[in-house]
DNA sequence: GAGTTTGAAACT
DNA sequence: CAGTTTCAAACTC
């Protein structure tokens, strides 16, 4: 089973012809070839390695976790650490029934802060807990089953913009969404929708990842966040953008961008000038 | 909490 | 496909 695509490679599928899904993309040349596969594998981590690296269902080892968060760069480091210095200060929580577990939970995490040289690793794991932003992922290690509410108000919590649907949970009771039918009382809807994404996903996407596995991103789209902030894809789950990623001015990037059209453009003008002046000159 | 900004998701 | 609109989350104050 071998797909053109229709720029510059092809399709072609890996060893087990049954599952399609772990077809790799290959550029024709070789050596780009090695390059887009290592910023692939680069741009992932851990677990959130797409299916075309998941080969096997294998457990991530602890090691594994730790040399993949060491290996975040400054700006996630830096957002990380201020989310959770926002959070630590006990006095912004008013003293409330569930808040007070967080802060003693938190209080042995800020020890162990004060403890560990590098104090990536538990900001990482209480990361949803600590703050309040509902990132539409559900990657965090440790807190598989906290889930954050929705607010949506006119989808029915029926289409990927609720995160509660995206993630195939149910909506909860502290979910501020009107209208929702995904309250469990309306699963032919839930269905349907579902499957209609699927589809709809299938014939229009030129990969295969699936739409509801959130863990997962092909590539992010941002213009004025430099995918260093919340909005970014690729930033809430700890990845690295990718060549797939059609953002501007990235700040998320284990291999420098590309230059932009922009800058390429006015590098040619400057070229021209300077072209000119040398031929001037002689 | 209200209002703004942002980019994914949906649509054309 | 690309451009546009819709949407709810992330963010700011
Ligand atoms: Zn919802
Ligand atoms: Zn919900
Ligand atoms: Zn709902
Ligand atoms: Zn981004
Ligand atoms: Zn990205
Ligand atoms: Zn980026």
């Amino acid at each position: 089973m071998i797909n053109k695509d229709s720029r510059s490679g092809m399709y072609i599928s890996s060893s087990n012809d049954l599952q399609k899904d772990e077809d790799l993309f290959i550029p024709k040349d070789n050596q780009q070839r090695e390059d887009m596969k290592q910023e692939y594998l680069l741009g992932q981590t851990q677990s959130q390695l797409s299916s075309a690296e998941q080969i096997e269902d294998i457990p991530v080892p602890r090691l594994t976790l730790f040399v993949s968060q060491m290996s975040l760069e400054e700006n996630q480091i830096q957002y990380k650490k201020q989310m959770s210095i926002e959070a630590q200060s006990p006095i912004k929580y008013s003293p409330q029934k569930k808040q007070q577990k967080q802060v003693e939970q938190d209080g042995q995490e800020i020890k162990q802060l004060d403890i560990q040289e590098i104090p990536i690793i538990p900001q990482i794991q209480t990361r949803r807990k600590m703050n309040k932003i509902n990132y539409n992922v559900d990657n965090s290690p440790v807190e598989q089953d906290e889930m954050k509410p929705c607010h949506c108000t006119k989808t029915h919590c029926l289409q990927l913009y609720c995160s509660c649907f995206h993630n195939r949970r149910q909506c909860i009771s502290e979910c501020k969404c009107n209208d929702c039918y995904n309250d469990g009382k309306h699963e032919e809807d839930v269905l349907k929708a579902v499957e209609q994404i699927k589809m709809k996903e299938q014939r229009a996407s030129h990969h295969d990842l699936d739409s509801f596995d959130t863990k997962q991103v092909w590539g992010c789209k941002c213009k004025k966040t430099k995918c260093i902030k919340g909005y970014c894809e690729c930033f809430i789950r700890g990845k690295k953008c990718t060549s797939h990623c059609q953002c501007t001015e990235c700040e998320n990037r284990r291999q420098p961008q590309k230059k932009q059209k922009k800058i390429i453009k006015q590098n040619n003008q400057i070229n021209k000038k300077i072209k000119k002046k040398t031929q001037v000159q002689f």
